[in-house]
RNA sequence: GGGCCGCUAGCUCAACUGGUAGAGCAGCUGACUCUUAAUCAGCAGGUUCAGAGUUCGAGCCUCUGGCGGCUCACCA
């Protein structure tokens, strides 16, 4: 019998022992009276008045000292941590024996009146207590809390229980989605759900998850954006429409990708990319001011400064200044491959014009994008759902934002010809079937549809939400803010 | 998918060149009326990720597999 076991055991028998005692050890609820934080806040608001108020807390046990007749426990709940007394004297015989059977990471519930320790400390006076609920297994260790990262994916609770700092990232996770959320609210624009669950899975290249619903005998996909139903939404009328959803990619897992991510969509009716650039600056730097106070943010051992206004650069000239190459110099596969290929880059010969512009803006330019920077004017090969440039055929309205070394955001004046949009979604299938590995390209047509309708003039915005949170909590993993990341099942 | 690194008690970590697997925390027993990484005395606890191989002898060397981390590839 391992150790483990044996521990668990020991517990069960002391669960036995409470019941045996007449004590529920999973009662079904009990009457909270004050959090930990709000109970400490509360003692010193009434310290002068000496009128101490009953309370009711609750909350798992973290740490127990006791020295025979009284003993402290320190518990801890969503809002931190507070000590309780518990004094024989005070208790009783009864009660206090029942603390043997007690353990760290049990919940319970303690009700008294609060003062201060010999060392100051404010701490509940313990005047009776219940056992909330029996824990079987031991907690991390104290000190050095659940270190190993994989345990810490896989059992996240253990995470946030040992862990302050993961709590408090998750709760600022919360707090910045908040913030977007009213940022945009304030901005008039209203907030919608699209389907998930899609016959096309349109609005970006990526690979999506395939399903199957039965009733109706259809494969189905996991959508990979949110674009294509939220433009819709724009020619049905909704002027300033947004989403923040969850999509999904069937493509490789690193630092920068998950799976499943959180994207933020939004779309403005008659504004172009210029005004969609002031809006991510705008809604960057409110976002951080309010969540965290300032828009000066730590990134590894640097600073990042998010207050507007960002710097702006064409893609031309970004990479030209990166990797040396003026791609307007090579307006054709063969040329352009040659040349990276006599910088010694390694060069995917299934690559058409638009990917091999877009490796070298991820070897070459992004990597150095610490300071929040827009790269705008995209070739127009790697862009099918954005407008012309106004004088340039062979740009289109595009920008992307990086802060940090990745990509944070990405925008376009939305194209709304139908007849273009129809060309132009040929145009990719076909050069995406040369390229391909059987994927199949479908033409959203109904879409297309919708666009014959009449869309107005609208700027789009995309944001990658995991890694904005990444930038204002200085993570450099995507894991590290996705509570339940991707893992290999084990076994 | 490739390369490199890692996996030892519930948790955090040791273990020399291949020579009896250890410590702290947690646990159990006892002492203790102001502790807070409580303290003191004692006890118990191991499929060293799994499997195979080399060897008199493997946590350590070799091979295969699993999982994780970093990185490259992939990725609008």
């Amino acid at each position: 019998m391992g150790r483990l076991e044996r521990i668990v055991g020991q517990r069960l028998e002391k669960l036995d022992k409470l019941r045996s005692l007449g004590i529920n050890p999973y009662p079904h609820c009990y009457q909270r009276s004050h959090t930990a934080k709000q109970a400490l806040a509360l003692f010193e608001q009434q310290e002068a008045s000496q009128t101490p108020t009953e309370l009711n807390l609750a909350g798992r046990i973290i740490a127990i000292r006791s020295m025979g007749k009284i003993s402290f426990i320190t518990i801890q709940d969503g809002s931190g941590k507070i000590q309780l007394f518990f004094n024989r004297a005070v208790l009783g015989e009864e009660k206090y024996t029942i603390l043997k059977e007690v353990d760290i990471g049990d919940i319970i519930g303690a009700s008294g009146t609060l003062f201060r320790t010999k060392t100051g400390e404010i701490t509940l006076q313990v005047v009776n207590f219940s056992m909330l609920s029996k824990a079987l297994h031991p907690l991390p260790e104290k000190w050095h809390g659940l270190v190993d990262i994989e345990a810490r994916y896989r059992q996240r609770y253990l995470d946030l229980i040992s862990n302050e700092d993961v709590m408090s990232l998750f709760v600022r996770r919360s707090s910045i989605i908040a913030a977007v959320r009213q940022f945009l609210h304030h901005r008039s624009f209203i907030e919608v759900e699209t389907p998930v669950l899609q016959s096309v899975a349109g609005g970006a290249m990526a690979r999506p998850f395939m399903t199957h619903h039965h009733a109706l005998d259809r494969d189905l996909y996991l959508r990979i954006a949110l674009e294509l139903y939220l433009k819709r939404l724009i020619v049905g009328g909704m002027d300033r429409v947004f989403e923040i959803g969850r999509v999904f990619r069937n493509e490789g897992i690193s630092t920068k990708h998950n799976p499943e991510f959180t994207m933020m969509e939004c779309y403005q009716a008659y504004a172009d990319y210029l005004d969609m650039m002031r809006l991510t600056e705008d809604m960057f730097s409110t976002v951080a001011q309010q969540v965290i106070g300032t828009t000066t943010v730590p990134c590894g051992d640097q600073t990042i400064n998010l207050a507007p206004p960002w710097k702006r650069m064409t893609l031309r000239d970004a990479i030209r200044e990166g990797s040396g190459i003026d791609f307007d110099d090579y307006p054709d596969i063969d040329s352009l491959q040659k040349k990276m290929r006599d910088m010694k880059m390694d060069v995917d010969m299934t690559k058409d014009r638009g990917r091999l512009i877009d490796e070298l803006v991820s070897t070459c330019v992004e990597p150095h994008l610490i300071q929040p920077t827009f790269l705008y004017d995209y070739p127009i090969e790697m862009s099918p759902l954005a407008k012309r440039k106004r004088d340039d055929d062979h740009l289109v309205e595009r920008f992307e934002a990086f802060i940090g070394g990745i990509e944070v955001a990405n925008s376009f004046t939305e194209l709304n010809n139908p007849l273009e949009q129809e060309e132009r979604f040929k145009d990719q299938a076909h050069e995406h079937g040369k390229s391909a590995d059987g994927e199949e390209e479908v033409i959203d047509d109904d879409f297309v549809l919708a666009l014959e309708y009449g869309m107005p003039p609208t700027g789009g915005l995309g944001v990658g939400i995991d890694r904005l949170i990444m930038i204002l909590t200085d993570k450099q993993s995507i894991r590290e803010v996705i509570l339940f990341p991707q893992l290999k099942t084990k076994e």
